[in-house]
DNA sequence: TTTGGCATGTAATCCGTTACATGATTAG
DNA sequence: CTAATCATGTAACGGATTACATGCCAAA
């Protein structure tokens, strides 16, 4: 997926320590608690990232002897600032994410074969039900994203309270909200739209022929 | 992207075959004029995964000779179906899509240093002008998806009218126009607020201190 | 005749996930 | 004492994009 196109942990890791220096435990465990609802990081993409940023000059390395243990501090240079405006200020790459649940509707049309036959479709089995499915089990995820994104509101409100930032991360869960809001109404007309078709199939069962474009 | 996991290339593949054999070209052309909303497959990723499934006895192969070219044409098995059938009433897998917009909003806090002085923030330099410009973008970004939904729409309405799949398709495209409705309606308030803040902001400036969480 | 579309592939590279591997510190 | 958490990394694998490379055929 959003696959191949030049590295953005790096862009999350110089954002997250413009405001103070870290360690890559703490980067991870901030990554966990602020940006998870639209971005997710690994032990084995933040530790290799972090060196290539040092060996860029884009951040320093202070190790902070903490009992026994050695802490890799990093912190943000002059010329990580500037690549981080840079990027800020860069258009955002167009994508066009992958989305395996519209593939698999798409596909909804296909039998299960195994059970087609001179009856109809029986109930469990037809392209129909399994589509309803899927969505019914999408439309109970977005549903709990909201919920998430709710109870994160709450908490940040009350935790990063009058934060010069604040504004910024409630745009981005506002963003999550109205996603999710607008998935559940998608989902809502779908059932119905599906729970249409399918009275109509039981009746006329044409073979699907060959799709075509233009 | 959305990396990791098992290769879905081979559904989609599978899910175009189920109607007619077709050529690994027809499949890319297919693909780009059918599911290229949702879903796009490159050269480098179509026609090693069809001869995987060829070796994997889910697709056979055929040479058909057309003037002096010989070209290969794949056609689905039974084996394959089964496949495409188990894969379809299997359950989505849950993702988190890295967003960058969300995270260069994230960081809509993030003064641009270069020119952060007494006299407040100038226009253009801002974190919430720098942000405002971006969603701008976005909006016209979906504005121009929605255009792009409704035309094709249109054109399959008309094209395979009467097609027995063509409900799902429709489906599809409903997803993504109540997407691009609701992220154009998040805009417009996220414009609004950022016009807000950047009034407030004018007046009080703080340096914004670390992030934390927890 | 030359351009564009048909047609098939390979190679390089990068990104990201997952699992593996290790060990110290601290709280219960 | 022991379990959870802190803390740092590496290795292997697989997926996806992009560019590269080639050549036929038909239409203008």
């Amino acid at each position: 997926m959003a696959g191949g196109r030049i590295n953005q942990t790096q862009f999350a890791l110089l954002g997250l320590l413009d405001s103070k220096p870290r360690t890559g435990y703490e980067l991870k465990q901030l990554i966990g608690c602020s940006i998870a609802h639209f971005w997710r990081e690994g032990w084995g993409q933040i530790y290799p990232t972090l060196k290539k940023l040092e060996s860029e000059k884009l951040l320093t390395r202070s190790v902070v002897k903490h009992g026994h243990r050695a802490r890799q501090v990093y912190r943000i240079t002059r010329a990580g600032r500037a690549r981080l405006q840079a990027w800020l200020a860069s258009p955002v790459s167009p994508e066009v994410p992958r989305n395996e649940l519209l593939l698999k509707l798409f596909f909804g049309g296909i039998g299960s074969g195994t059970t087609a036959g001179a009856q109809g479709n029986a109930a469990g089995t037809s392209g129909v039900e399994r589509c309803r499915r899927q969505v019914a089990v999408y439309r109970e995820q977005q549903e709990r994203l909201q919920a998430g994104y709710a109870a994160l509101e709450a908490k940040l409100r009350a935790t990063a309270q009058g934060h010069p930032h604040l504004p910024f991360w409630l745009i981005t869960l506002s963003y999550g909200q109205c996603r999710a809001q607008a998935m559940c109404a998608w989902c809502d007309e779908t059932l119905k739209t599906l729970a249409e078709f399918d009275r109509a199939e039981r009746t006329e069962t044409r073979p699907g022929d060959g799709i075509d474009c233009k």
